[in-house]
DNA sequence: GCGGTAATTTTGATTAGTCAAAATGTGGAA
DNA sequence: TTCCACATTTTGACTAATCAAAATTACCGC
């Protein structure tokens, strides 16, 4: 029996959810936090997580938090494949801003065939990642491992490039376009401050920009 | 509120429906009819109905059928329009063959925004019928009128050119792609039998074909 | 004008997904 | 170790969409 959109959701907040601030390896994902990535009501996670678990999609320790099986994950892998080869066919081929294409993209990842994303990979290039930096999960849902290295912890006035960008905030977005951060441009560290809570930085035309250490943890180099 | 998927389906369905046969202008079409090109029990379809009757997108007669409001012709026009384009987009532009695409569009049709469309239109350079040669009705939802001649009625020995093929069905599809009978090609009808129950075609290379009654009656030509 | 057949509507039940609010469990602070 | 705050689960109820089968209506032929 092929997933509904909404199972397809709940296994997909469950990856992108678990890959976040992946410390340990296999963690539990806490229901609260599932439940308000999708934006429901903790009880109606609850309850669906119970079912996934049934049908072997997780792993659930009551009380504890929820994990994909095997199979789940494999599910999640193709979904956000799918999400993501979208995406950069819409900014590739339809003209869509990289700051647009996010909403149009979770609905037709639901709906889109095997054969119609194949479709679209092969027209990119078979490309490894999103218009965003973020990894595009090949067809058996086997993701690339890129090396992490934020604007927080990479080193000082040295020559990086940015690689990705950890936000689908439309005005974050606009803002990271404006001033010229978007993955594939290069830039320097100058200075990290505590006290300000800031991170200044030097990018194209040697243009200087300051920005918040939450924002500047949600840009990667290499 | 945004119609689900099931009420565009519905209204799609009395679209498609009322114009098919159209004899009488405004004619109602009823509920059996209905269920069976929705694949529902027929007591569904009745309380469905219902229910868009209250939403005023449709007028119903019990015991007689349902017909469109101008609300509802609008709605049912622009998800035809979806439909319609992105069967093209996936021949033309996708690679998709004209005998693939009808599932895919099925589907797309309910979750692609105004906007993807738009863009999908502009590419395509604002065409004015789809793979199958039926009616992409414009932005407004309107059709541009096409005169109706099959090749039950058109002259004999004359040379028409094919317009429109009415069938959905794969190996229907198939069979007409095979035989040069697709909308643009050129052909003649050389004889009508009513014995025989068909028809015979003159085709591409004055290769002739013979088909029968109810299979000329899909083949529209000018 | 009277039946009977076929179409239609009603009825009662089911499934998936959801919420609000009550009940319960967990883990840290004192 | 005891208790409290907070996260989680349970409960009861609701909506949209569906089906099967019973009840009803329409209309055609005689």
């Amino acid at each position: 029996m092929l997933p509904s959109s909404t199972v397809e959701n709940y296994l997909k907040a469950i990856y992108l959810g678990s890959s976040a601030a992946q410390t340990q390896p296999q963690r539990l994902l806490p229901m609260g936090q599932l439940a308000s990535a999708l934006g429901v009501a903790p009880g109606t996670a609850t309850t669906m997580v119970k079912t996934l678990a049934e049908s072997g999609l997780v792993k659930y320790e009551p009380y504890a938090g929820v994990a994909l099986t095997a199979a789940g994950q494999k599910l999640a892998a193709m979904v956000v494949r799918r999400h993501r080869v979208i995406e950069l066919f819409l900014v590739r081929v339809m003209g869509y801003g990289w700051d647009e294409v996010h909403d149009e993209a979770e609905q037709l990842e639901h709906v889109v065939s095997n054969r119609l994303i194949d479709r679209m990979d092969e027209m990119l290039g078979r490309p490894e990642v999103d218009p965003h930096g973020d990894p595009i999960p090949d067809a058996r849902g086997v993701v690339k491992p890129q090396q992490a290295q934020s604007l927080l912890t990479c080193p000082l006035n040295t020559r990086v490039t940015i690689t990705r960008v950890i936000d689908q905030d439309k005005s974050f977005l606009r803002f990271i376009e404006s001033h010229h951060l978007k993955p594939g441009e290069s830039i320097e560290v100058e200075e990290r401050d505590a006290a300000s809570d800031s991170v200044r930085v030097r990018g194209k035309d040697d243009q200087r920009v300051t920005i918040g250490t939450r924002a500047a943890s949600k840009l990667l180099v290499q």
